[in-house]
DNA sequence: GTCTAATCTCTAACAATGTTAGCTTTTTGA
DNA sequence: TCAAAAAGCTAACATTGTTAGAGATTAGAC
């Protein structure tokens, strides 16, 4: 390892990075914000700046630019899905894959801003960045979940990957469709019709092809 | 019907609509095509009436906005979305499913730059606008689509919208990440788990909830 | 304490964007 | 031949992301 080379930074300078850090974190956190009561097209530098009572160059000596900044919120918003599917993985087997996709809802309706930023809608660029390590994290948590669910019931996943591939895609073009108002009846239909797909969704990612009902 | 009141328009004048709808037309090709070549954010109006040799004020006298053109784009994608569909469902009751999840997925790819006008990724606005009446076409041959499906089976949909919204969503998810580049193992594996999975989803939607296994 | 170098932060400016005003030229219909 | 209408342009505006450069503040060595 050669992580820390050289001597001690002094006092005063540890102090100076932690500052920069909070400054930082600072920027994330208005551009969010205003993201959250105006929408994206509302988050501009010199208001992101502005909010901080700072002037707008402010923002390139955190960030290199304006997209570094979403695509790092765009992180910011993958751990906290992470997080959420975490807690939801805890969930008993039985109740674990509706929790999770309950889980993945709730998230995306409680911070709509993040979950924009994360999939590109609405004005934030995507596909430039590389998918960031929170990402694949997720992912990894549903795989294991997954798995963890079809051994409960004796069974096992034809191909993991493409099982969490396959129900993620449904779950996001759910909430990417309810999102834009495109779902007749409203988000709450919209939620229950995706709750109750996912079990059979998933029963045909078992082993033996298409599977048949859930076991009782 | 007060449609066609007054005197028979004149000649010339007859001419000039014409000529007014096709420059229209030509307006939205170009957009279209830049899109097409280098994306979204290449798009500006500048470059749109300099396509055509005009210069920028034109795009006014065809569009209120440049917004206003992109929600045209988004109805000329519905459109062809929907015929697309509508030759999908031509095919024979035990293909047609797959047919249509693989005439949605073609559609999307080749043309990026239109699935993307109608969802609202990478820079091009969404959810401000009605639903266009295409986009109502294109759903009302998936519904019919499916229910001929279910009936063929000697089954019926229990919720035949529902089935509709779910089998969308799915549809889009999966064209939405694949296009992202968030599906490892690149397009075609996600075009592969897209359409193997379409059809237990389909079943589940059948009456009495979780169905079984396709009929062979 | 003083001085130099680094760091922070600002104002001013740039090019590019969508959009509007106002003018000139062309076309229309009598 | 002529007035009205339509088409199309140039010039401008405010707003965007971004950079340059100057002025203030702080750090750390003597």
């Amino acid at each position: 390892m050669t992580t820390k080379a050289g001597p001690e930074p002094s006092a005063s300078k540890k102090r100076r990075e932690r500052e920069r850090q909070e400054m930082r974190a600072r920027l994330l956190d208005a551009a969010r914000l205003i993201a959250a009561e105006e929408g994206w097209n509302a988050v501009t530098i010199r208001r992101i700046a502005g909010k901080l009572e700072y002037s707008a160059p402010i923002l390139y000596q955190h960030f290199s630019s304006k997209e570094d900044l979403l695509v790092e919120l765009m992180t910011v918003g993958f751990a906290e899905l992470a997080e959420r599917l975490r807690l939801a993985a805890e969930d008993a087997p039985g109740r674990r894959l509706v929790a999770m996709a309950e889980a993945y809802w709730t998230f995306a309706f409680a911070s709509p801003e993040l979950y924009q930023a994360m999939n590109g809608m609405d004005g934030v660029p995507f596909g430039t960045a590389e998918t960031p390590r929170e990402a694949r994290d997720a992912f990894r948590v549903f795989r294991v979940a997954l798995q963890d669910i079809a051994s409960a019931r004796g069974a096992e996943l034809a191909d993991p990957a493409g099982a969490v591939d396959t129900i993620w895609a449904f779950l996001h073009g759910s909430v990417s469709l309810a999102m834009a108002g495109r779902i007749a009846g409203g988000t709450e239909r919209a939620r229950t019709l995706m709750v109750d797909a996912v079990e059979p969704l998933f029963s045909a990612q078992l082993r033996g092809g298409e599977g048949g009902p859930a076991p009782r």
